[in-house]
DNA sequence: TATTGTTATACTCTATAACTATA
DNA sequence: TATAGTTATAGAGTATAACAATA
């Protein structure tokens, strides 16, 4: 199903050299599925919510910790300390996050959601797992659970590749 | 390992509504793997050889495909007409791609690797491959079967709901 | 001195469409 | 009219670093 010919497994060298090919080069595959997934989920929230990916991310995370410092959603969303910045002014400029001042240390703000911003989750939030349901149909739970262990592995060992340049 | 703690699957429902998780969004792990990824796998290049993520993708075409016709490059490098007219533009500068007239149409031009190219591809390819070994070596036979499995299943999933809208 | 968050800047990508030359 | 490829333009995203306020 979709497969190309030949039994050559991913990643897999052959006897001879063997060609190179972009359709078996699995960091091409990795970025081309990548990016038609992320197309296809932020459909949903870009053009009626006008929300990027970072937006939409920020509002995740306040959305299950309700109260968080901007140092913190960093982590959380994979996102440096500018585009937390950028996607929160924008957040709040839209009525969707407020800051409060921190009582423990001037330098920081606590972000939460605004009763507005709740109810826009709670409604993009069934829509964009409803995509990811359809996407992750095709495959039984055997193959679920590996997926998941393969995303878990590569990542760190991608991460280790990054670390040491 | 790297697991968080419960039992639920990726994309699965618990009973109750669970809370949304960032971490276990099938879209947000996607993206952030396919990021680390194209990372590590464009350090090897991008300063060395002064290569971008498209120039590579064109390189690596004209490096199978000895004489092509821009306009077949695109589909099979997954870039658009403007991305491949940038990056031939800039290959060519570089005198890494050499462009012929088309002897059955005149609108179209075909492209070929000028022996520099070749040389490129050659010093670049196997840097590159080995990052793509590393990242891969931690899945056994099995993994990379679900992997591959994954990969073709899901995009034609994903490339439904783009076309759908 | 180090950290939190903002701002500035420049660069890359992306998306759309207008444009040319051929067919 | 349609296609191959280029150019123009604006918007989004990315990366680096300088900066103000606080610790």
């Amino acid at each position: 199903m979709g497969q190309e010919s030949g039994a050559r497994d991913i990643g897999e060298t052959g006897e001879e050299a063997a060609a190179f090919e972009l359709a078996r080069f699995f960091p091409y595959r990795l970025a081309v599925l990548a990016e038609r997934v992320s197309q296809a989920v932020s459909q949903v929230y870009a053009d009626r919510f006008d929300l990027g990916r970072a937006e939409w991310r920020v509002l995740a995370a306040l959305a299950v910790n309700h109260r968080m410092a901007a140092k913190d959603v960093a982590p959380y969303s994979t996102l440096d300390k500018m585009q937390v910045s950028r996607a929160v002014a924008r957040l709040e400029k839209a009525g969707w996050v407020r800051r409060e001042d921190d009582p423990d240390d001037g330098r920081s703000q606590l972000l939460v959601l605004t009763r507005s911003g709740r109810a826009l989750f709670d409604k993009v939030r069934p829509l964009v797992t409803a995509r990811e349901d359809y996407l992750l149909e095709v495959l039984d739970a055997e193959e679920r659970r590996v997926l998941d262990l393969v995303l878990t592995k590569v990542l760190a060992r991608a991460e280790d590749l990054v670390r040491r340049g």
